[in-house]
DNA sequence: AATACCTACAACCGCCTTTCG
DNA sequence: TCGAAAGGCGGTTGTAGGTAT
């Protein structure tokens, strides 16, 4: 269906930077009017030559009375990143949570400082975990060290596949994580969301809010304080968690058995908490931006499937070379997703290719197998059943 | 001093969902 | 029930100011 640009129509109406006189002709007309009936016809009204849409971002994003203006606080960041790990670039959902402050400011915040910082700090502010160039690159270093200088690149093509491996593995458990938020959570608690949850597990760093009594049902589910403290450790300690690592037991195979054990997984352990690019939940028929659809806005089901492992061997060469640090921040892989059908069909072909190597075929069976698990939610298990 | 480059952020674009006649 | 209008959202671009060469 589709519609067109608002302001297509409206040839001739002045575009980009707002003047002081264009300011207050907006404001004077809200003030005097109570508002917007409607943006379409406010610019006539107001009298200005400028597209209803443009007026409209023009007020929520710069001259609302209640923005807040200056520099964010630490604890803002802090909480911003929290957030961002939880749901992605839900820009709208974060700013929910910061009063005064609009999706579009934190987005901007997010592209300019927080990304960079999280990046230079060797984080992957995609998937929030340790940056998988620098560990590709250690991986080929040491390999070719203890080859006393003999050719790396098997060991390198190894690592980048289970690299691959693992984050096909926190895709599913991230789209377990929302089924089970939205399964759980919602229907027995109105007004209650896994943002606000989220935020007051960031040591009370909620600002500005009174923090939501969690609901009875969802108690065995909530987020810890402790587990988001930990990931705040992360970031602060440079107490970073590994990733698989060759020949180690990979962190998946810590126990899985509730709703809590997949978050620890994720927040603690072995997984990306979330994010978007390589963990994004981007279903097809994206939009030309190659941005998140509508569908996607709310906590519904999430695609999990895994990005090919063609590319990773890919990125293991790219990496065998002078610029193996230079990866482009921006580059951030938006795997082609689908409902949870097509999933099995990616994961079946990916795990026989896993299979083929028998360094990480022990690995991924006992993954699965919780996985499938999991997502039975069977009361048969011993840890689930007595968290719950 | 001039130019190129970088950074930050406001604004725009195009898609989506929701609303309403 | 349907389709158009309206509003919302996330990604991208444009621009102004600052910094380096």
């Amino acid at each position: 269906m589709g519609r067109s640009p608002c302001c297509e129509q409206d040839a001739g109406v002045k575009k980009g930077p707002w003047t002081p006189e264009e300011d207050k002709q907006l404001l004077d007309y809200i003030r005097e009017n109570g508002g917007h009936g409607s943006w379409r016809r406010l610019p006539k009204l107001a009298g200005l030559n400028r597209c209803g849409k443009s007026c409209r971002l023009r007020w929520t994003n710069y001259l609302r009375p209640d923005i807040k203006r200056g520099s964010f606080t630490a604890d803002e960041e802090k909480l911003i990143i929290s957030l961002h790990a939880a749901v992605g670039n839900k820009w709208s959902s974060i700013a929910t949570k910061l009063p005064g402050r609009t999706d579009n400011e934190i987005k901007n915040y997010w592209n300019t400082h927080l990304r960079k910082k999280l990046f230079n700090m060797g984080i992957d502010p995609v998937t929030h975990r340790p940056r998988t160039d620098l560990n590709i690159l250690a991986a080929g270093l040491l390999a070719a060290n203890a080859n006393g200088g003999a050719s790396t690149q098997p060991c390198w093509d190894m690592n980048a596949i289970k690299l691959q491996a693992d984050a096909a593995k926190f895709q599913i458990l991230q789209g377990l994580v929302r089924v089970l938020a939205t399964a759980t959570a919602t229907p027995a608690a109105p007004g209650f969301d896994l943002m606000t949850l989220l935020a007051v597990a960031n040591g009370g760093t909620l600002v500005g809010q009174q923090p939501p009594a969690a609901p009875a049902s969802v108690d065995h589910h909530t987020l810890s304080r402790s587990r988001l403290g930990q990931y705040h450790q992360q970031y602060y300690d440079d107490d970073l968690p590994p990733l698989t690592t060759s020949g180690g037991t990979p962190p998946v195979s810590k126990v899985i058995s509730t709703a809590d054990g997949l978050l620890d997984s994720m927040v603690g352990g072995a997984f990306p908490a979330a994010g978007d690019g390589l963990s994004s939940p981007e279903p097809i028929g994206a939009g030309a931006h190659g941005g998140p659809s509508g569908s996607n806005r709310n906590n519904t089901v999430v695609a999990v499937t895994p990005p090919p492992l063609v590319e990773a061997a890919n990125q293991g060469h790219r990496y065998n070379g002078a610029a193996a640090t230079s990866e482009v921040m921006s580059s951030e892989p938006t795997p082609a997703s689908s409902p949870l059908d097509g999933t099995s069909n990616a994961f079946g072909c990916m795990n026989q290719q896993l299979q083929d190597d028998d360094l990480i075929n022990d690995v991924d069976s006992s993954f699965w197998k919780e996985i499938l698990e999991q997502i039975s939610l069977a009361p048969s298990s011993d840890n689930y059943s007595s968290e719950m």
